[in-house]
DNA sequence: CTGAAAGCGCTTACAG
DNA sequence: CTGAAAGCGCTTACAG
């Protein structure tokens, strides 16, 4: 048998309505009758039941949180951010994946709207999306839809990939394969976008056959390397823009037998634990995951308590950094 | 606005109740009417208020998870598995991160009691724990507690590490380190047990010294690498008991300028996607987390179908295997 | 400072 | 097949 009020009400010969107010702290109890109750509370074991009072407040304390998938590391990163960031003002989380199936994501959204959510982080899968129900704050993470009145915060993708291409240009680098994710996502939009402003810059072309789309899979950047590797006149250098295209291209290079940085240099988005410790260590540009999971939690905890009165929707870009290891050199 | 069964009722022109069993399939509701409801709950966006339901019905289709640490790999992993599993039955799931810290799992208890989950995994982070409020199952996955009555999920922890040490011993390491995690974890210890236990056969010794207790950290394993490559006689393996500890002794061995297989050999525990491109790749006994995650949710699925009649608790132990790659050779 | 009462949105016997 | 009613456990005006 679990707690309620009514039986700790019963046991201290007083009123429900007094035991909520004296286990709630509201200022008009007598402070022998708090102490009476919250003794008997403690006793008892109780623990509130929060589908009553998320129903009679009209307030679950519960915030939601859409992400593609929790295995990809810069998503359970910000993953725990938030977790973090929300335990601590007293919201609870609830998560749902997506798999970057639009589909799925509909299911999402309505599964955590019957939850009654007061406010969402979306990693949107698609460029546009509806919140049935009731129309609570979200703010859109990594990746934005075309969506307008959300707050968005993401990495400075564009200024990250041109910032790896002048790395390569700087080396010396004239041929240079892109080996990027979904063409729909707005990141992959803007890191191809950087990656051509460098090489506009230097006066360089991108042919369509060295930019190669897929998926953020270790699968299609294994796969997408062996297809760069293959392409004549070789590039020279090869840019993955995600940690999960950079394994997989890693791999691939190893079993090609394709010696880095001698005979190709190779850039990575992210940054993994693990990028130091490869064959050869990563050169690569870190994502600045953690202030990105803690201004979407900010900027979420803000609207929902209601300091800001309804401005203009946010749009916060962090910049990340590029980290010089093992894995570029000058062409041979 | 959100729509509530009484808005389509008085939209239908019908009662409350009678919305509520033809949106939720009750068998005795016509033809005609049924269409009608949920024709219009569709226009409307209806979405059942979860909150409510649980309290009417006193079941939440909800479980709880709570796990050491969303960011490490093997429970990211379980965790999508049990996400899957339970979602596909209609249960939402609510997890709650403990950081290997007893009050943090005591508050995730208590939180979970509160939000009226109906089932529990939980990854135990110490040797008691309380489940305050409502008695519900509880399938402890990876580690177990000392407490008596709730099924169990792990891999063979005691089978990988004698197999590991096993594999050492046959390439003739005789002074072999082993590193591990936080020494009251039920994993650390049949770890160490099955390590100890090829040696015993091999009638060699596992001298204090060469036994190095800490945490799961990816620091630990850097800091007791050196310590084991400090000690003399020089151990010519090491094995390092989690992906974590993996990571830091292989970072460890690159900065001293240590040649793995040359100098020393390495084994890891674990098998994140990464083990396979680092330098070198790594050899390692891989856990079985797919199955672990699936056991874990099939049982308490059970439990909460009521199909096991309260039988014997279970205690299952899935079998890993060895990944021979090149961090290990015999000795110089 | 305390209690009686209403009501959050739903489900489910019960009666018709 | 349908409706009226009770009640899940809580919070919160309102009255005293």
């Amino acid at each position: 048998m679990v707690a309620s009020l009514k039986q700790i009400a019963r046991e201290c010969g007083v009123a429900i309505s007094t035991v909520s107010r004296a286990l709630n702290g509201h200022p008009s109890v007598s402070p022998a009758t708090r102490e009476q109750v919250v003794a008997t509370a403690a006793r008892l074991g109780y623990r509130p039941n929060t589908a009553a009072r998320a129903l009679r407040s009209r307030s679950s304390s519960t915030v939601g949180v859409v992400l593609p998938d929790m295995l990809n590391n810069f998503y359970a990163a910000c993953t725990a951010v938030l977790q973090e960031q929300f335990e601590q003002r007293g919201y609870g989380m609830v998560l749902a994946v997506t798999r970057n199936d639009p589909s799925r994501e509909r299911e999402a959204l309505q599964r955590l709207s019957s939850a009654q959510v007061e406010g969402l982080v979306l990693v949107p899968t698609s460029r546009r999306w509806e919140l049935p129900g009731a129309q609570v704050p979200v703010v859109e993470m990594n990746r934005h839809s075309s969506r307008s009145g959300v707050d968005v915060v993401q990495s400075e993708e564009r200024d990250g990939a041109r910032e790896v291409v002048e790395h390569l240009l700087a080396l010396g680098h004239e041929r240079i394969a892109v080996i990027v994710g979904e063409q729909q996502f707005s990141t992959t939009l803007e890191r191809v976008d950087g990656a051509r402003q460098a090489l506009d810059a230097a006066g360089l072309p991108l042919p369509a056959e060295y930019l190669l789309y897929g998926r953020h899979t270790r699968a299609w950047g294994a796969e997408a390397f062996r297809a760069a590797w293959a392409l004549r006149p070789r590039p020279t250098a090869v840019f993955a823009a995600s940690s999960e295209l950079a394994l997989g291209a890693l791999h691939a290079a190893q079993r090609l037998g394709v010696s880095i940085p001698r005979d190709l240099s190779l850039v990575a988005f992210g940054d993994p634990d693990w990028f130091e410790v490869c064959q050869p260590p990563l050169t690569s540009f870190e994502q600045p995951l953690h202030e990105v999971g803690m201004i979407a939690a900010q900027l979420l905890l803000s609207r929902l308590s209601g300091e800001q009165a309804a401005p203009r929707a946010s749009r916060v870009r962090v910049r990340g950094r590029l980290l010089v290891r093992e894995s570029t050199a000058a062409p041979a």
